[in-house]
DNA sequence: TTGAAAGCGGTACCAC
DNA sequence: GTGGTACCGCTTTCAA
């Protein structure tokens, strides 16, 4: 004896409580919203609530934002590519933190769309901040945003925009520590892997630039290691090896230095004796292998204070950009290395 | 000479391109629209577009959607735990679909809500449709997003409810995988890894329970098998390991049987001599370990299949609730057991 | 071919 | 204390 009501009742508005409840719609309004500034009485609250309740009312946002003319949404671009266990965790605390500062943190799913178009995009959102990770959003896209209504925008990545604020991490300084290691341990012919999955050059480039830039003025050299995440690929590379001459190797991070690693262990080469390894992230699996991984251990900045500087610029739109330098990078050394 | 306009300028409306343009609102809305029911001369288009390029103008998707009755947007929770790279891929192929079909999909964050109050939050933005992993979506929350003009339900996980559309994904299944070959294999005293990471019980129980079915009515045992996922817990579990007497262990999946395996060895337990050891998800690095891991492989439903259960469902709100069986698990076999 | 105007749902000012 | 009402930005009928 369910669902004796098949016809699907209209969203409920407003107006329709007020209805119900005998009252208008601005006695609605006060009411839900706790409007401080008028005082109702508890008997009119309580008829309001309860129309609210029975015809289970639900605020319409759009029409909310629309009238207020600005929201509390903070959008992102919902990542493209599988992320770790790190940025997740910075994600997921970062929209902690943004929730209790009673903002709506939304990821927009950007799929096929780049950089400035994108932005003109999640403009249409109207959101009062935009949080964008990686490269891709130029001096153009910030400015639409900005015209948009975003009271913040602020880049997670390699460089500033004008006009962004930004949260500078520059993965350099995690090829630097790489580079600088490998070359204390002794290691003066230096290889360095280059994902050739797309999407982490992203984070490739900078990395190789750090090694090398930790070696610029020695008698080191380095070498690109391009290399698929297969294990033919890794097979192919750890086969011509001994030709290679290398002693040491960078390998982007510990999931393509486990691949390398067993790939050069099958193939004969000795850890460290032979080579050097050494991966970034610290993730759990650099412990478990054997050699035990070395690895560039990687901090981001933490959510909370990335909420307080959205929160901070949303409050004051007018203020200068702020730039902080966020990635911290410290070589973890096991035995790899 | 940059920046001499310091001035904010307001959000430019349609009015305001209409302004710029000469003509009227209606007809900005007709040109930018490409509205097939009126005819614009090609001056007027050309005086409009030009009029909106110079102002930056970008439409306002809340007073469109309000006037418009519905949105085209598709909101879906963001996960709150790592999701491994299937499931990433899974969601960027559904992305892609979506916005193929000229949906806009949206992931909430909803860190701290739970169950039917995220779906009251939900439905203030007045989705199109809302796709909802795992359970803790009850009868409830379905009943305020339809109410709330939801045209589509879908949920993602172990079970239906009542007016959704389900995609059943059941690890049961891949704990049933698991089992059964670990008893073909000869196992008789069974180790099940429970992770006791939070947000992890909803796919451990159900593959628990997998393993348990599989062996029910045969002389196997099933033992639980709580782990952190960390090395101290993993080597006190592999010391107590022989008073355990277990010769066959599925771990959950591939992390944790990397974890696990590393704290057997360490200890000299042999694999799989000594004790057979099955993962799950079938991840780069069971390949990558000696022994190679076995695994159970899962397969997720196409991200465009789902888009385009969306899409029905969308175009015919009245239908039936659609319930599919998707999640298919099948062992592959390498040298762990 | 174009414009005037109503109205989507909510908020907040101003009367009563 | 409560109600009437203008208005946020956009679409769409109806008239001209």
């Amino acid at each position: 004896m369910r669902s004796v009501m098949v016809q699907i009742p209209n969203t409920p508005t407003s107006a329709d409580v007020a209805r119900l409840a005998g009252v208008s719609r601005a006695t609605v309004s006060y009411v839900l919203n706790n409007t401080s500034a008028v005082r109702i009485s508890e008997a009119t609250r309580r008829r309001v609530h309860e129309a609210a309740r029975e015809l289970g009312y639900v605020p319409h946002a759009a029409a909310r934002s629309l009238r207020a003319g600005h929201s509390r949404m903070v959008l992102m671009p919902a990542p493209a590519i599988p992320v770790g266990p790190l940025y997740s965790r910075f994600l997921s605390e970062l929209q902690g933190a943004l929730g209790r500062l009673d903002y709506t943190v939304v990821q927009y799913g950007s799929v096929g769309l780049e950089g400035d178009e994108a932005a003109r995009a999640w403009a249409e959102l109207r959101p009062v901040a935009v949080l964008v990770p990686g490269a891709g959003l130029g001096p153009q896209g910030v400015a639409v945003l900005k015209r948009s209504g975003a009271r913040a925008v602020v880049t997670l990545g390699p460089g500033r925009v004008e006009g962004a604020h930004a949260l500078l991490m520059d993965h350099d300084t995690v090829g630097h520590c790489a580079g600088a290691h490998l070359y204390d341990r002794g290691c003066r012919r230096i290889g360095v892997v280059m994902p050739e999955e797309s999407g982490l050059e992203v984070y490739a480039r900078p990395r190789l630039a750090g090694v090398r830039e930790a070696l610029r003025g020695t008698d080191a050299a380095v070498m690109e290691l391009p290399l698929a995440y297969t294990e033919e690929a890794a097979a192919e590379l750890a086969a011509r090896w001994p030709e290679s001459g290398l002693d040491g190797v960078f390998a982007y991070n510990d999931e393509y230095a486990m691949l390398l690693m067993r790939a050069l262990q099958d193939e004969g080469v000795r850890i460290p004796e032979d080579v050097a390894v050494i991966g970034a992230d610290d993730l759990m699996l650099g412990r478990l292998l054997r050699p035990r991984l070395s690895t560039v251990h990687i901090e981001l900045p933490s959510g909370r204070d990335l909420a307080a500087l959205v929160d901070r610029a949303v409050r004051d739109p007018g203020g200068e950009p702020e730039v902080h330098t966020v990635l911290g990078a410290s070589v973890i050394r096991r035995e790899s290395s």
